[in-house]
DNA sequence: CGAGGCTACTTGTCATGACAAGTGCTCCCT
DNA sequence: AGGGAGCACTTGTCATGACAAGTAGCCTCG
């Protein structure tokens, strides 16, 4: 993990070496096993998301900063590379790097669980489940969840609350493996969130593809979401699975549009953002096109 | 640009260096004024691009690339760093990178302009202009773009086929400087896709953001997409600008749903990748949801 | 014949040094 | 006072060398 270069503190200061405080350090040093790079860098978000630097302040000039970790320009670079990257930090030739953003969005989780998008606003999420039960795939579903149709699956219907106002319906289907979890008598689906619980017990969802389209709102739709039928509603419809690919949910989700919507944030030469809005008044003046 | 190092190749083959052939050097050196980090990614790209690397297959070692190009191990894990950052390879220590993909879309300008899209699809994009007119900004629009209620704006609104078949209204709101370039007399707007053509005169649309949600067809909508009164459609609000942030178009595109859908890949440890899709055949047997 | 170790090769991390090129400031001269 | 040259400082690019750590294949030993 080290090598004798780790020493640059000591050389720099240009002391002698004695065998003992050698070893002493080797401990230190083998404590420590994240890179050096990580580590400045990890260091650097900490003091952003902080606002210990601010939005537009300088950041140590590379020299400064190999000073202070007594490390060479390697992995300070790295580091700010890495920040870079994540749109955290701009700046340029003979310019000091300058913080962009303060905080980056994870969207990832976000984007995945109600629960943690209303949290992460600050508002209070909430859930009536209306269904659970375990039966056999449909076609459809099986498609998505690369079974057999008539493979057991097991289906989740919620409605979707937030500050208590109806806000999405949610049908979800889960792979047997997943789903045999959540019919776990000490699961209560009203109460926490499906994807903490799940992550709590080795599910591991990373990988998910969202498709978004509008629907009418059909009579349960209507009376659920308290909205005329025939409303237009936004659809998302997700497939959740883990890294290698292997589909463990498919949702078919449908959102008051004056409540919710969906936000992309997209420039040359950077990678797109995703986010989910949520819209505090009802803003029926945006429902008839400009003229 | 360059410096003495950059007799790399010279150096390796023990060449002796007279005056005159260094200065030849120095001339194809000083031609080629792309950092060497980049061209090294950028052929790799090449070469993954056209199947000369399949996915799956292991590129060169590093070692090898030094000597392809003469060059240290520096430029070339920066090149490998970018392809990596891409998602166009895999792979880890000890193990040769792997091709992970031959095609990273490139979804800025696809998801800005409906003729570039619909052009990657292979389908034919048209377009119908139902008005372009300059006018004093509504408040709406005003907030949008940064300026003040009653700036001069033009606007523009465009029925966008796919096939000929009615697709997209789209109600664009150009700021005046680039609304100008509309109004030019060589430009037709039934003929060329605006984006190049603004790109062509400079204007740099680099920065957009997209909010989607669904709305109901109003009349006017209705008609011109061919679908009854009310139907849901799914909107896109628009905001686009220079790099700077300075904002240059706004636009409210509605969109038949059983025609586009957008979608988001996403996945935990990368950044997502949003698009547009088309869907080939009408689905109805879709807008009603499972059970 | 199988299991284990050994070795060659790979990539990951880091130090050091050098030069190019852009930025911003000072300071001098006109 | 204003403009321009020069300088200090910054980041960008690249070379070189070293060691750590993971992988895969060979090869010997039991």
């Amino acid at each position: 993990m080290f090598s004798l270069d780790s020493f640059g503190l000591i050389r720099e200061a240009e002391l002698p070496l004695p065998p003992l405080v050698s070893t002493w350090i080797i401990c230190i040093v083998k404590f420590v096993d994240e890179p050096l790079y990580q580590r400045i860098a990890d260091d650097l978000r900490r003091r952003i998301a902080r606002g210990d630097l601010p939005v537009g302040a300088a950041l140590p000039s590379e020299s400064q900063l190999c000073r202070q970790w007594s490390a060479s320009r390697g992995p300070v670079r790295q580091a700010l590379i890495a920040l870079r990257a994540e749109g955290l930090i701009g700046g340029g030739r003979g310019r000091p790097p300058v913080v962009r953003t303060s905080r980056v969005p994870q969207p990832f989780e976000t984007l995945l669980s109600f629960s943690h998008w209303a949290h992460s606003l600050g508002r209070t999420p909430g859930q009536r489940t209306l269904e659970i039960a375990r039966r056999p795939a449909r076609q459809e579903v099986a498609d998505a969840l690369a079974i057999d149709e008539g493979d057991p699956v097991v289906d989740l219907v919620r409605l979707r609350l937030l500050d208590g106002r109806p806000t999405m319906i949610e049908r979800t289907t889960f792979v047997e493996s997943v789903g045999r979890l959540l019919l776990d008598v000490a699961f209560d689906p009203d109460s926490s969130s499906i994807y903490a619980y799940l992550a709590e017990r080795g599910v591991d969802l990373s990988v998910a593809r969202h498709v978004f389209d509008a629907v009418a709102a059909d009579p349960a739709d209507a009376s659920l979401l308290e909205v005329p039928e025939g409303a237009p509603l936004l659809r998302e419809r997700r497939r959740a699975g883990s890294a290698s690919g292997e589909p463990y949910e498919y949702s078919d989700d449908r959102y008051r549009p004056d409540i919710v919507t969906f936000t992309i944030e997209n420039a040359e030469q950077a990678h797109p953002s995703v986010a989910r809005a949520w819209r505090p008044i009802p803003a029926d003046d945006n429902q008839t096109h400009p003229k």
